[in-house]
DNA sequence: GAGATGTTGAAATTCGCCGTCATTTCGCTG
DNA sequence: CAGCGAAATGACGGCGAATTTCAACATCTC
């Protein structure tokens, strides 16, 4: 890296190549679209991305914003990601592993993990099974350290403290 | 067992004490709504149920199925869980082993499965992470023997066929 | 069995997703 | 660099699932 600040030229470079390849076109809104996501580290909806973009060219609608994340998924940039409120998230995908998440459910922190030895074990799985896997999704529920030493504390003085967790039954996907 | 029908004694059991613990009242339509729930081993939707229910009783409306779901729910009788198509489905949760799903992206098809390795390395990951881990859940995408063996087939005829994956970039959940 | 309170069911609302369509913009061509 | 055809844009609206509202009703308690 030659510069401190990202400039993000690979990642602008897949998404030329994609759009070329796929016959579209190069627009402003794309751009601006893809540099702000490229900027926000953080798992984005749609309606997201939306308002940091609006904040920047309020001339861009919902649809565009939309449609773009499609696009940039199609292209190898994005990954959608649900963590179950419904809502479909995206996060970074060019040249970030494979990983799955772990959720808190009291503060909504979420971190994401790789283990080789659940991949493996997942296809293991499939192969007894007959099936051939192609993608999969795991998450874990849980409390993190600091909820949880929340919570200890406040047991402390409350004894029956109710558990406080908001994902309630989500258990699905 | 005394008798060869199921009864489901002990899971009314359970209805009754979780409606008595929570301060709610015993109702006709919650009896049959448990009652056919208990019967069907299928994965319901609250559409689904509806419908059962609806063949022997067509006095009883979507809202009260769907809100006897949540419910059964939090009595630990039903288990909510989503395939991803955006539906919330409830299958058996009471004296049934905890499991995990893999679907056939090609038929639809619903695996149950349990590895006992796989939950131990969730554990393992969790906490090395500082998490305390409450749920989890995971989604096995793939295709099944079936449809892998027919795709094959189909191959033979056309070369370059489409892989004909309806599920496209659901990687998350 | 009467009153308090929880439950029911139709309808309406909310919310995210996605298609439509008139208008604008892009990128090519001459 | 002007013109043209195709693609992109953005407002709007439809759709389906989930959820809430509210008046009528059933259930439990005393």
């Amino acid at each position: 890296m030659t510069s401190v600040k990202k400039d993000f030229e690979t990642e602008k470079q897949v998404f030329s190549e994609h759009i070329q390849k796929a016959g579209l076109r190069h627009t402003a809104q794309r751009d601006l679209i893809l540099e702000i996501f490229l900027r926000t580290e953080e798992h984005l909806s749609s309606e997201d991305l939306y308002w940091l973009v609006h904040k920047e060219d309020s001339s861009v609608g919902h649809t565009t914003v939309y449609r773009t994340l499609k696009l940039l998924t199609d292209a190898g940039l994005a990954r959608e990601v649900r963590f179950g409120d419904g809502k479909t998230y995206y996060e970074h995908h060019y040249n970030h592993e494979h990983h799955d998440h772990m959720i808190c459910t009291e503060c909504g922190k979420v971190v994401e993990f790789y283990s080789p030895e659940i991949e493996a074990l997942q296809e293991k799985v499939a192969a007894e099974y007959g099936f051939k896997l192609t993608h999969h999704s795991m998450r874990i529920l849980g409390l993190c350290e600091d909820c949880l030493t929340r919570e200890k504390e406040l047991n402390g003085a409350a004894s029956g403290a109710q558990p406080r967790v908001r994902v309630k039954s989500v258990v699905g996907i």
